[in-house]
DNA sequence: GCCTGAAGGTGAATCGGTTCATCATGGAGG
DNA sequence: CCTCCATGATGAACCGATTCACCTTCAGGC
C-alpha cells in the first residue's frame, strides 16, 4: 500500500506516431483529421501506430494553433443550491454531447470572487462563458466580456445589452401564483425572500405588485421581507409576519427552499402550510413534491434552463453573426397541498 | 435588440506587449513570473503595457510548456444527486483556492460514458483526475490512468490498487445505525436499496450482516432489497417489504434519496415513519432535516469528501512520490424523528 | 588600465499539434 | 517521347507562452 507513484511518463508525441507509421508529422495529423488527402492504406499505418504506441491526442496543444479549445466556462453562484445543480447537469450533458468540455466555477455571489474567476476563464481561453451573473454586476463587466467570448447570461435581463440569455417566465409564473391564492380568497398575501438588488427578484416583486394592482389591493411593504436565499431566512421571515398586527394569511416565497423555511417556521408556530397559512414557492426543486405538505410552486425546469443555456452557446460559436436570442422557459403553476387548502379567514 | 456580434477581437499577446514595453517578450515574461533577475522599472515599464493593451495572460500556451495546465478533471456518476453536488462543490472551491480550474463531467454510472469521459479529460491534458467508478469498473482502467495522471478515486476502495482515495467510514456508520435499531428492539431490518455490483453498496451490506450476526439475527435475503438509488426505487421497495408475511418492522436504506422514497411508500400505507416504522438513511443531505418526520441517517459530509479530495490531489501533484494516502471520513449517526419512536412489535 | 563578477536583458529553441504551399510520382493524352 | 494533371505526401511556418545559455554593461578591486 505504500507504493511510490510512477514518474509521470514521457508522452507519445504525434511526432512518435508519425515515425512508426513512416510518414511525416503532417501526413499524420491528416490522417487523424480523416482528410481525403491521404489514401486509405496510409491512413490505416497511422492509425495502427497510434493504437500500438498508446498516443492520446492533446487537445491543449492543437487547440493553440486552432483557437478553439472546446471548452466552456461556466460560473454559477453556488452549487448547493439543487436548482444550480440541476441547471449545472443540464448545461455539462448538453455540451458533452458536442464534445464540449465544462470547466465550473462558483462565485458564491460575490462580485471580487466572481472577478477574479472570469478571469481566470479568460486565461484558461475557454471559447464561451455561461454566466449566472452574482448581484450588482455592473452591466459595463457583461458588456465588455461580450466584446471577447460569447456569453450567455443566465437568469437576468439587461435592458439594452446584445447578449444572448436564457430565463424563466417570471411575470406569468407570478401572476398565475396570485390569481391561484385570490381565487382561493387571500387577500393580504406576504412576499418573502431574496434581497432588493437581485434583478430576479426584483421582476417578480414587480410582478406581484402588478397583480395586486389589478385587484385593487394596496402593496403593503410591511408584508414584503428580504432574506437570505435559505431555509433559514424563510423561517425568520414568517416569524416576523406572523408578529404583525394583521399578520397575512399566504406567502408568496422567492424560492422553494425560501418557501421550506417558511414551512419549518409556521410548524414551530404551531401552524400547518395548507390548513392554517398558504404557501407558494418557485422552482419546483425536487424536495418540493416530497415535502409534507406538498409545496405548491411555479416550475421552472432548472434542467430545461442549462440545456437551453448549452444549446444557445453551442449556435452563438458556430454562428456568431446571428442575431441575439433570449430563451424565456414558459413557468407553470404546480398546485399540491401547501396552498390547496381553504383558509380561515381573519375579518377584515 | 438585434445588433450583431462582434467579430472576435485579434489577441493581445505577449509579444505586443514586450513591444509596447520595449524589450523583448522573454524580458515581458520573466518580468511578469517576478522574476528577481528584472529591474524594478523595467517590470513597471511591462505592467504598464499590461494594463495599456489589455493584455491577458494565456494559460493554455503557457501549459504547452510548462507541462502543467492548472486544471483538474471530476468525473462523477450524476449531479442531480444533492450528495454529489455538495462533493462537487467542495471539490471546486478547494481547489479554485490554489488556483486550478475544475473539468466536469458525468458519467450516468454507465461504463462506455466514462471511458469517453476518461478519454475527453487525458486529450484536455488535466493535471490529475478525481474519479468516482462507475458501478462495474475494471481495476485495470484505474491501473492504467495511474501510470498516466494522478488520480484520486473517490468512494471505492480498490484492494490492491495503489492510489489515493477518499470516502467514508461505511462499517462503523452502518454498524452504528444498526445498534440504534436494535436499542429500540427491533429485529426484523431490512436493508433497501441499491444494486449488488455497486461497491460502497456491498460495503454497507456487509456490515449489515456482520450487525446482525453480532445481534445473533439471522440474514434473511427477502428483506435485502435492490433497487435504482432514487426516491422511486425506495418507494417500490418498502411496497414489497410490507407485502410479506412477516414485514420488517425498520428499514436501513442505502442512502437518504432511498430513505425519502421509502417514507413516501409508507405514508401511501397509511404508515408512518417514526411512529409505525423506523426508517434509517445514509448521506444527511440537507434534506433530511426539513422532512417530516426528520429522518436520522448516517451524516457523510459531502463537502469535506470533496474537500479532502481536491486536498489529496494537490499534495500527490506537488509531491508525486509520497506514499498513497486514504482518508477515511468518520461517520456520525444523526438521529432524528423517523427512528425515535417506539414499535409496535410484532410477536416473534 | 585590465580583469572579474554581478546585474539585467535577450535570441532562439521548445512544447505538440495544424495548415499551407510545394513537391514527387505516375498515368493519361497528344 | 514529352507534357500535364491528379493524387498523395511533406517541409516549414505558426500558435503564445517559457526557459536556458549567452551577451552586454558597468562597478569594484588590484
Amino acid at each position: 500500500m505504500t507504493a511510490p507513484r510512477q514518474a509521470r511518463r514521457q508522452k507519445v508525441t504525434l511526432q512518435h506516431v508519425a515515425d512508426a507509421a513512416n510518414v511525416s508529422k503532417a501526413t499524420a495529423s491528416l490522417a487523424l483529421s480523416k482528410s481525403p488527402r491521404i489514401s486509405q492504406p496510409t491512413r490505416l499505418r497511422v492509425l495502427e501506430a497510434v493504437e500500438a504506441l498508446g498516443y492520446v491526442y492533446n487537445q491543449r496543444a492543437a487547440s493553440l494553433r486552432t483557437q478553439r479549445s472546446y471548452t466552456i466556462g461556466l460560473i454559477i453562484r453556488d452549487l448547493s443550491n439543487p436548482f444550480n445543480a440541476e441547471l449545472t447537469s443540464g448545461a455539462e450533458s448538453r455540451l458533452a454531447e458536442h464534445s464540449y468540455s465544462l470547466v465550473l466555477a462558483t462565485s458564491d455571489d460575490d462580485l471580487d470572487k466572481q472577478a477574479r474567476m472570469v478571469q481566470t476563464m479568460m486565461e484558461r481561453d475557454v471559447d464561451g462563458l455561461i454566466l449566472s451573473p452574482a448581484s450588482r454586476t455592473e452591466p459595463d463587466l457583461l458588456r465588455k466580456l461580450l466584446a471577447h467570448r460569447p456569453l450567455v447570461l443566465l437568469h437576468p435581463y439587461y435592458a439594452g445589452l446584445a447578449a444572448d440569455c436564457v430565463g424563466m417566465d417570471d411575470d406569468k409564473g407570478t401572476a398565475r401564483a396570485l390569481d391561484h391564492l385570490f381565487q382561493l380568497g387571500h387577500r393580504r398575501i406576504a412576499f418573502v425572500g431574496g434581497f432588493a438588488e437581485q434583478a430576479t427578484r426584483q421582476r417578480r416583486l414587480r410582478s406581484y405588485r402588478e397583480s395586486l394592482r389589478r385587484q385593487g389591493i394596496g402593496f403593503d411593504p410591511t408584508l414584503c421581507i428580504d432574506s437570505p436565499v435559505t431555509r433559514q431566512g424563510g423561517y425568520d421571515a414568517i416569524h416576523q409576519l406572523l408578529r404583525l398586527q394583521e399578520p397575512p394569511s399566504a406567502a408568496y416565497c422567492y424560492s422553494d427552499v425560501i418557501a421550506f423555511g417558511v414551512m419549518l417556521g409556521l410548524r414551530a408556530a404551531r401552524l400547518e402550510a395548507g390548513v392554517d397559512f398558504a404557501v407558494i414557492g418557485f422552482d419546483d426543486v425536487p424536495e418540493a413534491t416530497l415535502w409534507h405538505p406538498g409545496l405548491t410552486t411555479v416550475s421552472a425546469d432548472p434542467r430545461g434552463l442549462g440545456e437551453n443555456a448549452a444549446q444557445l452557446m453551442l449556435r452563438r460559436i458556430s454562428q456568431p453573426d446571428l442575431p441575439v436570442k433570449s430563451i424565456i422557459m414558459p413557468s407553470k403553476l404546480i398546485v399540491r397541498e401547501s396552498s390547496a387548502a381553504p383558509v380561515k379567514w381573519p375579518a377584515s
